[in-house]
DNA sequence: GCCGTTTTCGGCCCGACTGTTTTCAGTCG
């Protein structure tokens, strides 16, 4: 069993539980276990070999017990057992909106019911009114939350189609008059790497007007919730989105709230406590009722005592010990990169020539540009023979010689992997290049022995600078390759070889936990668009988000540095 | 079930919204 099937184990144990009614603190312990699972960012049984189990935070003596039958026998006794016990068809009634796990015991004890199908004929012909705390209202949401179950996808957005989404809301409600300022907060804000709900805030002291506006909005097909503070809604694409609403003298300690994550929240409330204040959305309040209320996010921050941690670092993996004797300031940010290091003309599959892309770098105040197209076996992306990358050599001179000295144009490739591990340009060629980035396109599904052998092998060649989009996933469309990470970070800080953060929002790849296993092993990253046309350069901060997710301070990040630095690098490889 | 810069036992964040049981439980984030 990998990480995710660990993790799955154990959130369906806590699912169980609570239907068959377990303490709560035991079932939540399991899904912290299940959380820290997911984003430990190194294979469990490395650290289970190590005999460092209990190392992980949220896994004590019985949960490392638990991984380590699941490792040694690929099975959980335990698990079994509550399955045994609870129709499995339960579990998908908590999927229903509005339906936990109370309910879901009522429904199947006092009910008999075992299925969504059952539920559902059971809310249609009125059946459920009769249970407790069950009334006509109650029914017509099951049956409006079954259907939009059946209709809803299970995937989360793409961290750029909810940007796009946020900002449609943000324009639309900056106009709304009374609305002071208006944010993104939650996953959106953390830059996590999929978005489930979109979260806004809005600084207003009239928030029932706000409300009314926002749920009148094209865009809102239904509303799920509707209050002063809090409203949610589900949009026409299916996505939801909740607004908070809450004064401007309260907007910093709303604002930290719900930017989240929750487990963040939670261990800042606990600290909080033992200052003897109590934080919420709303402020800190004193054990005399008085309240401290924070305008500014840092205020929040201040009175713990805490340097202001950077919304991308709140999953309550570490942070904030860190901002107990620490600050943040050196972590990268969009206004650090002075580059692009791997970007597509017309050459391959770009949509826009050699001289449009330079002028959209200058535009957007770049200091240099690689071109770097691709190589000749990609042929569906037209990857260009030796003959032509030679015939872009002189193309490249002549737009530099248009632009003098706006902008150093530097001839890359992104070079194919072939699936023996060969590269697709013979060294001579390679050689002849200014930098030399290195990709997988094909024959990702090879055995985790091959595709790790192959990139060894192409992290050896003396003339690979940069590995690009290492594991070639594409969120929710393609499996990342199955690899050994550490061992090609071990390799790749060994050899000085960068390794790309590709900020195309489909990719993000390296993802965060890989981008901070690298860093701890000494790597260098370069933070990559990978772009096929000039807007492409604005995915920019998709890649820098997720930098900052695995704390990238500036100086980690190739393409922060000056023009003769770089230089002086790939001269020096 | 986990955890400890007051604890190895006794805690474990805080509030909004909904529907229903006229005072609150369940769900959600």
């Amino acid at each position: 069993m990998n990480n995710r099937e660990m993790a799955d184990t154990f959130e369906a144990v806590a699912n169980l539980m609570e239907i068959k009614g377990e303490a709560i603190y035991r079932i939540l312990a399991y899904r912290r276990a299940a959380e820290a699972l997911r984003g430990l960012g190194r294979d469990v049984s490395a650290i289970w070999e190590a005999g460092e189990l209990e190392d992980i935070p949220g896994v004590g003596k019985a949960i490392a017990g638990k991984i380590d039958e699941m490792i040694r026998s690929d099975r959980l006794e335990f698990y079994e057992k509550l399955a045994s016990e609870i129709p499995p068809g339960l579990i998908e009634l908590l999927k229903v909106d509005g339906i936990g796990p109370k309910k879901v015991a009522q429904f199947w004890k006092e009910g008999g019911i075992t299925s969504l199908e059952e539920l559902e004929s059971a809310a249609k012909e009125g059946k459920l009114r009769s249970l407790s705390g069950m009334g006509p209202k109650s029914e017509q949401k099951i049956i409006d939350g079954i259907q939009a179950l059946k209709s809803r996808s299970t995937e989360r957005s793409l961290l750029s189609s909810a940007w796009d989404t946020a900002q449609k809301i943000i324009s639309e409600m900056n106009k709304v008059k009374g609305v002071e300022r208006i944010e993104p907060a939650g996953s959106l804000r953390r830059y996590r790497e999929t978005i489930g709900d979109l979260d806004l805030l809005i600084a207003s002291d009239y928030p029932s007007q706000v409300m009314d506006t926002f749920v009148a909005l094209p865009l809102v097909e239904r509303v799920l919730g509707k209050g002063d503070t809090k409203t949610s809604v589900e949009l026409v694409d299916g996505m939801r989105v909740q607004l908070w609403v809450h004064p401007p003298e309260r907007f910093g300690s709303a604002w930290q709230f719900a930017t989240g994550s929750q487990a963040h929240n939670v261990q800042l409330r606990e600290i909080a406590l033992k200052k003897d204040l109590s934080l919420s959305e709303h402020g800190y309040k004193r054990d005399d009722g008085s309240e401290l209320l924070c305008r500014k996010e840092s205020d929040v921050y201040e009175a713990l005592d805490l340097a202001w941690i950077p919304p991308e670092l709140r999953e309550g993996k570490g942070e904030i010990a860190k901002a107990q004797n620490a600050d943040f300031s050196d972590l990268v940010t969009l206004n650090d990169l002075r580059g692009e290091l791997h970007a597509h003309t017309t050459w391959s599959d770009g949509k826009a020539s050699i001289e449009e892309m330079a002028q959209a770098a200058i535009g957007l105040g770049m200091e240099y540009l690689v071109i770097s197209d691709h190589s000749r076996s990609l042929g569906i992306a037209n990857g260009l023979s030796i003959e032509r990358l030679m015939e872009q050599r002189a193309e490249i001179g002549e737009v530099q010689k248009t632009l003098g000295k706006k902008i150093h144009i530097l001839h890359g490739s992104e070079v194919e992997i072939m699936s023996d591990g060969t590269l697709d340009f013979p060294d001579e060629i390679l050689e002849q290049l200014d930098i030399v980035i290195a990709s997988l396109h094909a024959s990702l599904k090879q055995s985790r022995k091959q595709v790790t052998l192959r990139l060894l092998n192409t992290i050896r060649n003396p003339h690979v600078d940069i590995i690009g989009h290492l594991t070639g996933r594409l969120i929710n469309r393609r499996d990342p390759a199955d690899l050994d990470v550490e061992a090609i970070f071990k390799e790749g800080a060994t050899h000085n070889v960068v390794f790309e953060i590709n900020a195309n929002a489909e990719r993000l790849d390296l993802k965060d936990s890989h981008a901070r296993m690298a860093l701890d092993f000494g790597c260098t990253l370069a933070i990559n668009t990978d772009a096929h046309h000039p807007d492409h350069f604005n995915f920019r901060h998709f890649g820098v988000g997720t930098a900052r997710r695995a704390a990238a301070p500036a100086q980690s990040i190739l393409n922060t540095w000056v023009f003769k630095d770089l230089e002086a690098w790939l001269k020096h490889r």
